[in-house]
DNA sequence: GTGAAAGCGCTAACAT
DNA sequence: ATGTTAGCGCTTTCAC
């Protein structure tokens, strides 16, 4: 092999034939992998030929006959929040095992950028996208679904489950569980860091955490739930601090996501305030942080490995139906058991060290 | 706008001219932004059809006759190490504003793999590849740049600086200070738990541990360095025990990762040997999780972020140096200042609480 | 078994 | 100002 040519014109697969002594379609069908009936003698001196030329079929030609380019898109809110790279390694994983190449697109703070986003992806030919950021509203993404492109939400969904393929942890079950934790602790006042409520999951959690509340002990006290309107760390400090400026403070707080609990236990070891003994708390995620010893956070998984793992391969599976031509299934929202992780910061007893034999990757 | 068709055929430029009563050439002047004159009538008429049909242009047959596709690679060794993530994010903030799109790809665990990656985004026709986990030897490299591919290394490069763009920190630099860090707070026995020494920055950091002993005092005992195989927080307790278990254990310990150091701490809390009372430890990376109250984890700032924003402004420029017909650049190595991050597992006394008005993500 | 020809959907001279 | 033509590099009938 080595460079025939100076370095501007690219080997094409027509040099290839002309190499082989063979015409263009011969060497289209011994690369395109089809069992084509070719002679081992064409074959091999198509082989010979490639090697010699390093040839790189371009995919890109390629796949603009073919109309299908192997590739699906994955947008996310953040490639900062820890929650989305452990679903995209979910996604990774069975995208890679099923040959698909990923074209990868963050929101990163613009969630108004979303269809634009998408938009892009959809003109490179995308097959199919995992939409891991939904902030659209029911129109679009029905618009987006009616196009042809095929789409399925991961960790957000939407209120209509008909429209869209979808999986998410249950955020409700939940909710309701980290409250109810804190409540069978013994605390009354339990109070709510409430993420964006027009993220999905979040509404969903606050929900479960009021309607818990209305059901133990009646209407909680409205100063008891806070609004931020990121998930981020900082807005974690600042909602604790609001929370902890009540004349009455809270005793418990279950918090919305594990981001913006990392923002109370810092808020709190800021002021002095025991963790949990002056307040306990509980998340919601699971990022692999929480782990370790010195934090120790209670908190409920948000699965988001699985949840990628699972959003891949319904979108795998409508791809390959539509190619082989299968009659498309009903949309299908999947959702993940919750469970409660209870370590420290709830006010179990967790001086026991971690286990060993996990590793945060996986 | 609406569906005219079935839903099979796609809409095309064709359609739109037609609509629009103009020729294919006019709408993708207009469509192609160019500065050409095309008067104000058909140009409206072409907007109407354009939204009348809902068009979308096809990048794919775009990209095939302008042989450039505005999409670059970006490969990571993994993406369940919270590095990568932060790197990605500087590569991609960087990339967005540019309007390059993202193909990304992982070698998640397997590094002989990187070449198959790479290829496959060759093939779809990357107009240049952020790698970030080189593993290949410089003859692959070498002959993948000279295949005409921009290639620009991040957070790891190789031993030979002129055959492509690499950006880092100054890992030898850092691992000095770390080590001069631990040996003046008084330790004698700074032990030093080495990453794959396949991988530059791991080879590199050890290198630092190892000379700055052998300045100080002479060549230290060969059961004071461990290494692993894989960065992993298994990996890190592993050694921590092999450490811990020896006759005379260390006082204080160098570790290369902090994923590593997660490991260790987390043997160590098992242990109950206490941080830094009994070991003391100054890791490398500067993964967010260091900054929580109950790790406070002494470290090396990586600066992934910033090593991934450089690299990608690198990347840019040599692929639009080479659009614009300007010559090439020779090869850079960009070495970023590396700098401790001094907080409470090395011995300083760091019993505030951490400053407020940050985020993980920045 | 193999090749010629006709596109895939678009852009870029070159005419007009 | 706009249209015609000739591809980009590949796959895929359909003849031979």
């Amino acid at each position: 092999m080595g460079k025939r040519f100076p370095v501007e014109r690219r080997v094409t697969i027509g040099d290839v034939a002309e190499l082989a002594g063979v015409s263009k379609a011969t060497v289209s069908k011994v690369l395109g992998g089809g069992d084509y009936y070719v002679s081992q003698d064409a074959r091999q001196r198509i082989a010979a030929a490639v090697d010699e030329l390093d040839f790189q079929p371009n995919a890109i030609a390629r796949d603009l006959v073919r109309r299908r380019t192997q590739t699906v898109g994955m947008v996310v809110a953040s490639i900062a929040n820890p929650v989305y790279p452990e679903l995209m390694a979910g996604v990774d994983e069975v995208l890679g095992r099923n040959d698909f190449t990923v074209l990868f697109g963050s929101t990163e703070g613009r969630p108004e950028r979303e269809s634009d986003v998408v938009r892009s992806m959809r003109q490179r030919q995308v097959d199919g996208v995992v939409l891991a950021s939904v902030t659209m509203d029911h129109d679009e993404v029905e618009k987006l679904v009616g196009s042809g492109l095929d789409v399925v939400l991961a960790s957000r969904h939407l209120h209509r489950a008909d429209l869209v393929d979808a999986v998410v942890v249950d955020n409700v079950a939940g909710g309701r569980i980290a409250t109810e934790h804190l409540l069978d602790h013994g605390h009354e006042r339990v109070a709510h860091i409430a993420g964006p409520q027009n993220v999905m999951p979040f509404a969903e959690r606050r929900h479960a955490w009021w309607d818990t509340m209305v059901e133990r002990q009646g209407q909680p006290d409205a100063d008891l739930e806070v609004r931020v309107t990121e998930s981020t760390v900082d807005a974690g400090a600042d909602a604790a601090a609001r929370l902890l400026d009540l004349g009455t403070p809270p005793t418990a707080v279950f918090v919305s996501s594990d981001r913006l609990a990392v923002g109370v236990l810092e808020e709190c070891s800021r002021r002095g305030v025991a963790v949990p003994g002056g307040l306990a708390v509980v998340a919601f995620d699971n990022i692999w942080v929480g782990r370790m010893p010195g934090v120790r956070l209670t908190t409920v998984d948000s699965r988001a490995r699985e949840v990628g793992r699972l959003a891949a391969e319904r979108l795998v599976q409508r791809i390959t139906d539509r190619w082989e031509g299968r009659p498309a299934t009903a949309p299908s929202l999947t959702t993940l058991p919750a469970r409660l992780m209870a370590r420290a910061t709830c006010g179990c007893a967790d001086d026991r060290p971690p286990p060993t034999g996990y590793d945060p990757a996986h």
